[in-house]
DNA sequence: GTTGATTTCAAACGGGCGTTTAATATAATT
DNA sequence: AATTATATTAAACGCCCGTTTGAAATCAAC
C-alpha cells in the first residue's frame, strides 16, 4: 500500500491534483495540504516539482495490469469481439469513477497537451496500445490497404472514445445533464462506438436507414426524412439544464 | 481592421498566446511584448486579464464567416455530400495554418478544458454546430432511432475530427513525422473520416475486407430492425482485472 | 499656444509560486 | 545512553505574476 508513508501519500495526492489541474496549475502547496504533509516534503523526497510529476505519471502509466495484450485472446475470438473488448476497456478506464480515477485523466492530459518530460513513457505506452489495436484491425482490413490508412482507422476509433471523455463538459452543454448521465455510461458508449465502428468495417449492419436496394447511395432521402423526423426533438436541445455559476 | 490600433494588436497577440498556452499559462507580459505595447495597456483597455480573454475568445468564436448553415445547401445535395462538406469544413478550420490559425485552437482549448467565463458563447456555438450536423444526420438515420443515439453518432463524427488535431503530438509519436505530414492533411483526413463515417451509416461500402467469409459476419441481407438489436452487454471473456497496482 | 482629455510609459506593489534553509523531532546504531 | 542518520517542521528567499500608480507624452479643440 502506497498511502502509508509520506512519499506514497504525496504521489497519490499529486496524481489527483495534476490530473485535475494540470502540471502548471497544480501547486505543490495544494498537493502537500491534501497529503497532509509539510510543504518541504516534496523537495525532500523528489527534488522538485517536475520529478514529482514524472513519478506520479509513471505510476499512472501502467495503471493496473494492462489486460489488452494480443496473446491474451482466446484463440477462437472473433475480430468484432476483440474490438469490442478493446473499446470496452478503453471506456472503462476513461470513465471510471473509482478510487484511482486520476490515472487516466493524467494520461489524457498528456495526450492533449504533452509536457516535455514524459515523452518517453508516453511513446512507449501509445506504441503498445496502438500496436495492439492494429493487430486486431489487421484481421479485418484487406491486406492491400496501406499502413497509413490502417493508422487513420485506429485513431478514429481511439479518438471517438477519448472525445466522449475529454469533451464531456461541452457535450453536457448540448445534450443536457440528464441525457449524459443516462446514456454516456461505459456500457452505453461501448455499445454505440462498437456499433458505429463495426458497421464502418463491415462487421455489423450500418446505422443508417436501409431503404435502398444496396449499400450504395440511397435516393429516398428528403421526403421520407422530412415526413418522419420529429422536428420537436431538436428543440429539446435547449433542454432545461441550468447551472449558472456566473460571476457577478 | 483590428491590428492597427493598440487595442486590436493586443487582442490579436492575446489570441495567439492564449491559444498556445491557455488562459493561465499565457501571461500578460508576453502578450504585450508580442503586441509591442506597454504592459499596462491591457488593464487600460480591458480592465483585467479575464476580460481580455473573453474579448479574444469572442473574436475567435465566429471566426470567419460560418458557412455551414443548413439553408446554404443546394436543394438537391445528397446527405453524403452534406456530410462531407461538414467534415471538410471542420478539418479546414482545425488544421489551418494560415494567419488566424489561433481561433480554432482557442476554441478547441475551451472544448477540452472550459474556462468558466465563456460558457455562454461556447454553448451557443456548439448548439448551432450540433444542430446543423443533426439536421444532416436526420436525413440518413431511421426516424425511430432515439435522440440520444443520434447525438452519440454526431459526437463520434466530431470527436474523430477533433482528436486528429488535439492529439497530433502523440499521434506523431506513433506514426512518425513523415507519415503525419504526408497523410494527415485536410484532404487526406477528410477522405478518411468521410469514408469511415459514411460506411458506418450505410452510405458507402465498408472498409473491412469483403472477400472471404473466414471470420466475417454476413450481413448481406438484413432488415432494418436488425440494426437496432442491442449488443450483448456482458462479454464473458472480457478481462475482470480491475486491481490497483501495488508497489513493492 | 494654451488647455484639457486621452493614451503611453516606467516603476512599483502585493500575492502566490517553487525552492531553500536551518532548526527540531524521530529513529537507528553502537 | 550517546551518537549518528533520517525525517519533519516553520520560516524565509527569490521569482514571476496580475494589477496599480502617477507622471510623461500625445492629441484635439479653441
Amino acid at each position: 500500500m502506497s498511502s502509508d508513508d509520506t512519499r506514497g501519500r504525496i504521489i497519490d495526492a499529486a496524481g489527483e491534483v495534476f490530473a485535475e489541474k494540470g502540471f502548471r496549475a497544480g501547486t505543490i502547496r495544494e498537493i502537500c495540504r491534501r497529503a497532509g504533509v509539510n510543504l518541504a516534503s516534496v523537495n525532500y523526497y523528489f527534488g522538485d516539482k517536475e520529478h514529482l510529476y514524472i513519478e506520479a505519471f509513471k505510476l499512472a502509466h501502467p495503471a493496473g495490469p494492462e489486460p489488452n495484450l494480443a496473446q491474451d485472446w482466446p484463440d477462437g475470438a472473433l475480430p468484432n469481439e476483440k474490438l469490442r473488448a478493446f473499446i470496452h476497456e478503453m471506456f472503462k478506464r476513461l470513465l471510471r469513477v473509482e478510487s484511482p480515477a486520476w490515472q487516466m485523466r493524467l494520461l489524457q492530459r498528456e495526450i492533449l497537451e504533452p509536457t516535455p518530460f514524459c515523452m518517453d513513457v508516453m511513446r512507449e505506452y501509445f506504441l503498445a496500445k496502438s500496436t495492439h489495436l492494429m493487430s486486431v484491425l489487421d484481421e479485418v482490413l484487406p491486406p492491400e490497404m496501406p499502413l497509413y490508412r490502417r493508422h487513420q482507422i485506429g485513431f478514429s476509433i481511439i479518438g471517438q472514445c477519448v472525445y466522449f471523455r475529454a469533451a464531456s463538459p461541452v457535450i453536457r452543454m448540448v445534450i443536457g445533464e440528464r441525457e449524459q448521465s443516462e446514456h454516456h455510461t461505459v456500457e452505453s458508449l461501448t455499445d454505440h462506438v462498437c456499433e458505429f465502428v463495426l458497421a464502418g468495417l463491415g462487421l455489423a449492419p450500418p446505422l443508417g436507414k436501409t431503404a435502398g436496394d444496396d449499400n450504395r447511395l440511397d435516393f429516398s432521402r428528403t421526403d421520407q426524412a422530412a415526413a418522419f423526423t420529429p422536428q420537436r426533438k431538436h428543440e429539446s436541445f435547449v433542454d432545461e439544464q441550468e447551472q449558472d455559476r456566473v460571476k457577478p
